[in-house]
RNA sequence: GCCGGAGUAGCUCAGUGGCAGAGCAGCCGCCUUGUAAGCGGCAGGUCAGGGGUUCAAAUCCCCUCUCCGGCUCCA
């Protein structure tokens, strides 16, 4: 008996049965054969140890491949557990994946962990590494496996709630041992631990035991592994790169916004430098939003209580909404808005429309207040109190499907023009609790679907994630060093507009529900200024820099310096005449990120001309002051906002 | 909200039971300056706030506020 081999590009081998993994890589090469990390055959991973006695069509899995750093760090989190457990052989260990960029794995101590033990561990991973000890792939019945794992009641309760992730299945248990090390797992391994060279451990958290609030919270090691130094070395700088661009420490630094003790958690204060930020941010999307068929509307901050019920916040969100203000002479209650559409609903109710006006489009900057737990408030990213780009569309049924596309593509757009120019979307379906008919779900899934598709935005479908009123689309962007920061949403709502009996009249002369979307693109504005600030790293594009052109001089320039400041007063300038050296003017103005600096010393006068220098271009000396002006307009140019093209 | 860490001058940080410190920024003076920080001086503090232990607390303990890293959450 021989076993046929198929391998991807059809050709078949033939080996004498049974057959190993590493036998086949072997046969077709030896550099194969040392690159080689698993095997896959109809889509499932198997070790290279793996026999097979039968035919089988495989990809041998080497590590260049992406499939095959997920089991790299598989494998990581095992030697992380074996090292703790090494150790701390009282702790209790949980579970450990891998995850995007590394692996972790959740420990209970007995004492806690501090993040300087990690130093420790990391030492004992190595020495596990260096040792190379095989992993074996074991099957063992769930009564046997109980007893072994006796000590550990986080395996036990795995083994006992049958989870096949974790190696488990109904009967049997997989289980993968190295050493004196076992845990359960379905597999598969790197061959030995000695392909395990190129990781660190990263940081120390807390963890609820399965993900649930009410389970224990264990402690988590996080740490990250890769298959060559360069690439681990590429991770940690980009790690070092992220946190140079944190938004917190750079608007702290360019003096664009802060905060107070006395001020509260999730609020912040926006400085003039900031300020003038967040209004150029602001009034760019309000005209865009004017030029494309909105209204502008404008609501205040509080709202009495019986608006929260009508709308159904008291009941599904109260916990996220600010305790109510309580006038207790007048016996009223209040609360702060958590958002905006009861008071566009308002708005609409206010007048009778006719099927004529519609598609009607309510914009405002509205700025809204969430009681966030916290635990999650960070920086401008997660707020209590923020501004969102708002805007509530009232259209009839047969509009949706054009409504959305249109929306879609005015979002690209908008954020194409900050910059964002990788953009993706989830798409969120019904989820198991929901309102309205089953048919009015399938009409705006769809109408959500066809647009992505018509408009080529690629998109992951989260099946179940819809809000409870209806479906939604949520577009995220790609910054400068490949984070995705989820910005617009688009939301279908079929609940709103019955809550508040909502009606346009149609051409029949008949009371009708319209359909309501609500939709915000940058998200917040304090939100999208702050990953602006992250993608740009401080670098803001000439056109949103508070300050445009810091103009520098040399010596005594007074009379030629007020005709360069007529010429430029259109742009937001700063002059620095001050007695110092122009290095140290130099300095402190690209400190600063000042994107462009003009410098006038006494040579300049009787030529009319200038030094220049632009951020990311070479210094030019002695340019004409007319080429000057040419090379400023360029650089801050404001991007014109269109829908077409 | 939960687990862990932190809060010292405007900013960045040193100081772990015994005199409150540095650099930058600020102010005053000198230098008259051409492409990435000239020189000197001065001033700056309820060591987050409150309570406790101690002969003595920035330092140890408790409470509160705020921030940071995680978890959970983000209808």
């Amino acid at each position: 008996m021989s076993v046929d081999v198929t391998l991807p590009d059809g050709s078949v081998k033939t080996f004498d049965n049974p057959v190993s993994g590493f036998d086949i890589a072997k046969s077709i090469g030896s550099r194969l054969a040392k690159d080689a990390i698993c095997l896959e055959i109809d889509n499932i991973f198997y070790d290279l140890s793996a026999i097979f006695v039968s035919d089988i069509s495989v990809r041998i899995v080497t590590n260049n491949d992406p499939d095959a750093l997920q089991i790299l760090r598989h494998s990581s989190a095992h030697i992380l557990a074996q090292a703790v457990l090494n150790l701390h052989p009282s702790a209790k260990y949980g579970v450990g994946p891998s995850i995007e960029n590394g692996f972790y794995y959740d420990f209970l101590f007995k004492d806690p962990l501090k993040e300087s033990d990690l130093i420790e561990i990391e030492k004992e991973m190595i020495k596990i590494t260096e040792s190379g000890q095989e992993f074996t792939k074991s099957e063992i019945s769930k009564k046997d496996a109980k007893k072994l794992f006796k000590n550990q009641s986080f395996k036990i309760e795995l083994i006992e709630s049958a989870e096949t992730d974790e190696g488990v299945s109904e009967e049997v248990v997989t289980m993968y041992s190295n050493d004196k090390f076992s845990d359960l797992c379905k597999g598969p391994h790197i061959p030995n631990t000695k392909y395990l060279k190129h990781f660190k451990l990263t940081k120390l958290g807390g963890a609820y035991w399965r993900g649930d609030e009410d389970n224990p919270q264990l402690q988590r090691i996080y740490g990250t592994s890769w298959f060559t130094k360069k690439d681990l070395d590429a991770y940690l700088i980009q790690q070092e790169e992220a946190e140079k661009r944190d938004h917190r420490k750079l608007g702290n630094e360019l003096n664009l916004f802060t905060t107070s003790n006395e001020l509260g958690s999730g609020n912040f204060l926006w400085k003039p430098k900031g300020a003038i930020l967040r209004d150029l941010i602001e009034t760019y999307s309000k005209n865009a939003h004017i030029n494309n068929n909105y209204d502008l509307v404008n609501t205040p901050h509080i709202g009495k209580s019986v608006l929260w019920e009508t709308s159904g916040h008291l009941n599904h969100y109260k916990e996220n909404m600010f305790p109510p203000i309580i006038h207790e002479e007048n016996d009223e209650t209040y609360y702060l808005k958590p958002m905006n559409c009861p008071f566009h609903i308002l708005i609409y109710k206010s007048d009778l429309h006719s099927y004529k006006e519609l598609p009607l489009r309510y914009f405002e900057f509205g700025s809204v207040y969430r009681y966030e737990k916290t635990g999650v408030l960070h920086g401008l990213l997660r707020l209590r109190g923020f501004t969102q780009d708002d805007a509530h569309i009232f259209c009839t049924n047969d509009q949706i499907n054009n409504e959305v596309k249109t929306l879609l593509n005015f979002s690209v757009k908008l954020l194409n023009s900050f910059g964002l120019v990788d953009i993706e979307a989830d798409l969120s379906t019904k989820p198991k609790k929901y309102i309205g008919s089953d048919e009015d779900w399938e009409v705006a899934t769809s109408s959500l679907k066809n647009s992505l598709t018509e408009l080529g935005i690629p998109f992951a479908t989260a099946n179940g994630e819809g809000a409870f009123y209806g479906p939604k689309i949520d577009l995220h962007a790609k910054d400068a060093i490949g984070r995705r920061w989820q910005l617009s949403t688009i939301q279908i709502d079929f609940a709103q507009p019955d809550n508040f009996n909502i009606e346009y009249v149609n051409s029949d002369n008949q009371k009708v529900r319209p359909v309501m979307i609500h939709r915000a693109l940058l998200g917040s504005v304090e939100r999208f200024t702050g990953v602006l600030i992250e993608h740009y790293a401080g670098h803001m594009p000439g056109w949103l820099s508070p300050v445009q052109i810091d103009i520098l001089t040399i010596g005594e320039v007074s009379n030629y310096l007020d005709e360069i400041k007529e010429m430029f007063s259109d742009y937001r300038i700063n002059i620095d005449d001050r007695n110092l050296r122009l290095g140290e003017k130099l300095h402190n103005s690209q400190k600063n990120k000042v994107p462009i600096q003009i410098i006038v010393g006494e040579k300049d006068i009787s030529a009319s001309t200038v030094g220049i220098n632009i951020h990311n271009q070479d210094n030019l000396k002695d340019v004409a002051l007319t080429e000057a002006a040419k090379l400023i307009k360029a650089e801050l140019k404001v991007p014109e906002f269109s829908i077409n093209g």
